[in-house]
DNA sequence: CGTTTTTCGGCAAACGATTTCTGTTTATTG
DNA sequence: CAATAAACAGAAATCGTTTGCCGAAAAACG
């Protein structure tokens, strides 16, 4: 009799003798049950081992209690973080996350989106860069409630969570001012991502500001990736004038200036002062040693999540929120005074000391 | 008419004129239906913007292109690799990933295989320590089908993918002697793993068979993490002769022990030579460096979805299977042979010459 | 032309829950 | 005693598919 598939609420109510409506009302809590009733059907849908079937009850209620979280690329370092803060809270509120990879291919995004959308998800949180594009938000004006992490649109306003992207650029050019940086290097994002264009404006008036110089040099357009930092470093150490500190748009880039400048024999920070941004968990650590502008990963995806189960309960009256969040300046020792060296190499690093 | 949620099969029916079963036949290419009304079918599907939904199929079909995973903790960098690995084959094939963050918390990992299975998920991936403790098996001798990474039951013989652990620690062990190294300590994983488990035992004979001090001193238990590496360094760093050389777990914990190396102000690998075990991405990063055991970790996910989506499809007839998957050591900087070290450095390493 | 066989499609029953509705029994109250 | 309310049964609709079965039309055959 039990032996047959699963156990359906048809299976405890025979089991109790009661009626099917009843077991489901005695289950979910609702009123007009008797106590008595409600613990023997509790107790024998225990003993039976009986658990509603998610997916019946997601068809006939038309919410799933899941949700999906696109991200670009979960070997990221950054990205488990954030995906952390979002289970933190996904947990609590009994809910579930689909996780998918989009490799930042728009395609693989917009097919994933689908499927997504297919599965009912009750929401959506983005760490992508992909929000913009007519195919992204043809599947985005649904119903289907979304959040996006880090990259704001710049035609829509939607549910977002982000960094204080102003201030930290800010704090950062600042700090390296201080140092006595004059010549700062900057590897940005794509700078398809609002953030990472953000960044690079308030860099270049802030630099302006404090009397920084002024060159495009200085600025070198990455991707968020090792490589990227990689290559950048290189660019910096091959033109005439090495800049003295770089702004690496992350944590991963900073890792691989950190590989280059080694590669190079250049010493971090005694030849070049280097900032981060995000405070990775690696970042902490001696042989890493990374100053960076601390961004709260795993509280900026739980306030994403929330935000979105928000959205999700409420009935989708309420105007679109941002979620700005404070970043801070983490010292650790890849940044030192520039007057700290030698001025033979202060030379060699600017050998036209006619500023322009 | 269409403005009412979403777009059924039902629809697409009535707008073609044809009935619902033959619109489902003709979009799932079923045979016994004229390629003409096919055509119209698909046209007509096409132009609606007609997606099945998911959940009805699900529960219909009880199959729901849907497999959980469960991993221990996101954000340690090893697991997005292995991640990395299901999500490719997972969406080559069709699937969509729950993902489950356990904590290694045998109570929510238990609830989140309850959740997962009240999903209907067609089958789970676990990276996790649990998977012989009775509640768990209870889920697990159900009809779902489930892959273990790394871990593999004392009990039961499980569908299981690993690394081969006795040939790779064979292997490391073997390295570090033939350096000239003859004290190596080991920061092992939690011994409730077969894998940490194994790579003890192996570890142990290897270090006899080769001439190895033989001294319970010599063994650290850790759980790979972070902290492990850290305590495990400074544990042997306080040893009246410490080892000259160290094998971490993993690489994870072998950041640790670079940590607090450098905290002790020993060098890697001039004071003491360090192997990790996993090659994260980060390890190949000069200012890391990490001479270690790759475990191609994308390829075991991979592999593991593999075996779990052929396993879904079969009819579980087919016997357990065991996919154990050959190792490789990288070798960087972090390991040096022993006699380029100072007479001094090595006598202070080891005053008693006095073999036993 | 009549009969058999294919081919095409429609009908309706699942899948497992929730919810609404009507109806019956019992207990409570004025 | 009548009226009201509470507790529950039972049936049915619903969510959106898939699929077995059956019938009609068309094609093939004698």
């Amino acid at each position: 009799m039990r032996s047959k598939g699963r156990i359906t609420i048809r299976d405890v109510a025979t089991a109790t003798g009661h009626a099917v409506s009843t077991v489901s009302n005695a289950l979910s809590g609702k009123p007009h049950v008797n106590e008595e009733t409600r613990r023997q059907v509790k107790e024998a849908a225990e003993r039976l081992g009986y658990r509603p079937s998610a997916v019946a009850r997601s068809l006939r209620l038309k919410l799933s209690s899941t949700i999906g979280v696109l991200v670009s690329d979960v070997s990221n370092p950054a990205i488990p973080e954030f995906i952390r803060g979002i289970d933190d809270v996904a947990v609590r509120e009994g809910c579930t996350i689909f996780l998918c990879n989009t490799d930042e291919l728009i395609e693989r995004q917009i097919s994933q989106m689908e499927t997504l959308l297919d599965r009912q998800v009750d929401g959506m949180i983005l760490i992508s860069q992909h929000c913009d594009e007519p195919e992204i938000r043809k599947l985005l004006d649904g119903k289907t409630p979304f959040v996006l992490i880090q990259r704001r649109s710049a035609r829509y306003r939607d549910d977002y969570v982000g960094s204080d992207n102003i201030q930290g650029t800010r704090d950062s050019v600042t700090y390296l001012r201080q140092l006595g940086h004059r010549r700062i290097g900057l590897i940005t994002g794509p700078l398809s991502s609002s953030t990472a264009q953000e960044r690079l404006e308030v860099f270049e008036t802030t630099s302006a500001e404090l009397g920084c110089e002024q060159d495009p040099e200085l600025i070198f357009r990455g991707d968020y990736t090792v490589e990227a930092g990689y290559r950048g470093m290189h660019y910096f150490a091959s033109l005439p004038q090495r800049p003295t500190a770089i702004i690496a748009s992350n944590d991963v880039c900073a890792l691989g200036v950190q590989d280059a400048a080694s590669e190079l024999r250049l010493s971090i920070p005694k030849d070049i002062s280097l900032l981060g941004c995000d405070d990775i968990d690696l970042a902490r650590l001696r042989q890493i040693n990374l100053s960076t502008l601390r961004l709260p990963k795993r509280e900026m995806g739980a306030a994403a999540a929330e935000l979105l189960i928000r959205r999700i309960r409420s009935k989708r009256n309420i105007t679109p929120r941002e979620i700005i969040i404070p970043t801070q300046l983490i010292l650790r020792e890849s940044c030192a005074p520039l007057d700290t060296r030698s001025t033979a190499e202060v030379r060699k690093a600017a050998p036209q000391p006619s500023d322009s």
